[in-house]
DNA sequence: TCAGCATAGTTGAGCGCTCAATTATTTCCG
DNA sequence: CGGAAATAATTGAGCGCTCAACTATGCTGA
């Protein structure tokens, strides 16, 4: 085992305060959909990507691709919003192994009336606390940081 | 309920950026620290903090208070905790409701054999892959955002 | 052609977290 | 003082996630 380089007072105090930052929100997040809209901040993802998908339509393996989410969290997670009868799912054409998951109108609208809450929520917490300088920063240190993690195909 | 402030593209983008790479990295550093370590991320932050406390022990609330974490979770946390053998609890001098959890030697040998590979990663996911000044901007970024949280106390 | 491997997705056990309820102790103040 | 409220922490039910094992289908080459 090589040397360790250990994290400098800088580094250290970057590293805690985004890791302090992201817990706290993330739990503020999933507090807030779960409270106002019965769904884990997961659920939410997936009925965004859901919708914005043509035909409000996507194969399992895309909607974990885009959700970055494992296949098998994706089966349970569309398990039971097939449950709550916010997603169908059915056979893909072509490639019976497939499922299609297609958000339904009622998702649609759970989703509709989950939306303004959470984006208020975010504003709030996220980004009318940073300047415009910030948020570009954070995209670009955002990008940085997924784009090392998602080469390990 | 007022008019909703739908996120711009710019808004958008850093904030799905952020989300992203938090999704991932959070993945990676659970996964790296169950398979290296066997534990999970949320008990590796629960060792750093005694280790760095006075006495390498912290009253539970004290413990939730820096962690970020309920005193459910907390509580629930220790627990396991104290099944290995890598902290103890015993009640507190002066208030006999609160609990003092200690670090056992044998938690510090786990946390200090678990520590370098932990640092590898975040060095070879978040920090190495920043510049000194993102690394900076992050910190800025990360105290705005959980300052933001905290005060709701 | 068909055996072997790859791909798509599901399943169940086990664990950590949330929420609400509970126990135990201390503090406040009429 | 003594009862009510505040504080400290735990507990158990229920849910979402991980991992590993599994089913089912498609592909490929000797």
């Amino acid at each position: 085992m090589a040397e360790v380089r250990w994290l400098s007072d800088a580094e250290q105090r970057a590293w805690r305060a985004y890791l302090e930052a992201t817990m706290l929100l993330f739990d503020a997040l999933d507090r807030q959909l779960q409270v106002e809209s019965d769904m884990p901040h997961g659920y939410y993802e997936i009925l965004v990507r859901l919708s914005e998908a043509d035909g409000r339509a996507l194969r399992m393996s895309e909607l974990a691709a885009t959700t970055r989410s494992s296949r098998s969290r994706l089966s349970h997670a569309v398990a039971r919003l097939e449950d709550r009868g916010w997603v169908r799912r059915c056979v893909a054409e072509g490639d019976r192994r497939g499922q299609v998951a297609t958000l339904t109108d009622l998702g649609f609208e759970v989703l509709a009336a989950a939306a303004p809450a959470h984006v208020r929520t975010v504003r709030a917490h996220v980004i009318d606390r940073l300047t415009p300088e910030q948020v570009a920063q954070l995209e670009a240190i955002g990008r940085a940081i997924a784009d090392g993690l998602s080469e390990a195909t």
